[in-house]
DNA sequence: AAATCTATCTTTAGTTA
DNA sequence: ATAACTAAAGATAGATT
């Protein structure tokens, strides 16, 4: 029976603090959801417990609501565009990392910060260069002997309609 | 006074419904950061009003919690390499879509995916890697340079330690 | 460790100001 | 609409099994 109202401070005794854990995140769940319900307001709760357990619940996506909550946090620093800037610093962790380094490739790929690179790295980076400079070549080629084609095929059929009506 | 139990849906009244809201709200609020101070737990709560306000709460950093979020839920998909298939659809959108765009980009300097683009497009590309490729050239060209005057130096100090020593 | 119980605390629906 | 009130409904601390 609950004898005395409790203070809102860390259980000590690692089983009560167990037990008061799950039955009270039974209850923020259940309240979350009936919020939910009630007033048609869309929520997101994600719950990590001392030991790195993951409980969460979402009314709707749960990555949808995220989206809209970085959207939000994003506007209310700065109107304009969507600076870059704010991508690496707004705490989005891991993929603004990988954002990071497929940066930071691109830059090295069009010739910007290669101080940092030593001498076997320039030598791959340029043999990654010369083959995408290889590839655009041939595509280009290609692309030129098609259009040829085709308007040779184009004059053809002008001067030789006969041809294409397989008549007269 | 509750004269009755309430049912868990959709509140018809919208005054009734706004208040609701706002009382229940704060009871989750509260209930989530109790949970949170009692039992040493980590929690993110983001909550959209019918309206599209937003009201949110977290027990440390909004964004390392749902950073640590996605993780989990990355995870829990499949062991392995953080492939790109995920990070492209894991709905987590505006960062991805600037990804998805970087790594489009990267994949055409390397020379993939060219078929995609036509002639003007292409020779802009040359353009690019072509200046890539010289600026690539040019700091193998330069580092080769120094690590050249830099043996020569050494050597010159081997052979004659007097100029070194000053002395003798 | 996990359920069940229950006295008491807490939240809140409906009301009133 | 906003806040205060109040008693019923709901949550839960501690005990028991």
């Amino acid at each position: 029976m609950v004898r005395q109202k409790i203070q809102i401070k860390k259980i000590d005794n690692l089983t009560a603090r167990q037990v008061t854990f799950s039955k009270r995140r039974r209850g923020v769940f259940k309240k979350a959801q009936e919020l939910s319900t009630l007033c048609d307001a869309e929520i997101a709760l994600i719950v990590f417990s001392a030991t790195g357990k993951l409980f969460h619940y979402s009314s709707s996506s749960m990555m949808q609501l995220i989206e809209r909550h970085r959207g939000q946090a994003e506007n209310s620093d700065k109107l304009g565009q969507p600076s870059f800037q704010l991508l690496e610093n707004n705490g989005y962790g891991m993929l603004s990392k990988v954002l990071m380094d497929k940066t930071r490739e691109l830059r090295q790929l069009k010739g910007e910060d290669l101080h940092e690179l030593d001498m076997d790295e320039l030598i791959r980076l340029e043999k990654t260069v010369m083959g995408g400079l290889n590839h655009v070549i041939e595509a280009k080629v290609l692309l030129h002997t098609i259009s040829y084609f085709l308007v040779s095929l184009l004059r053809f059929s002008v001067l030789t309609p006969l041809f294409f009506n397989g008549q007269e």
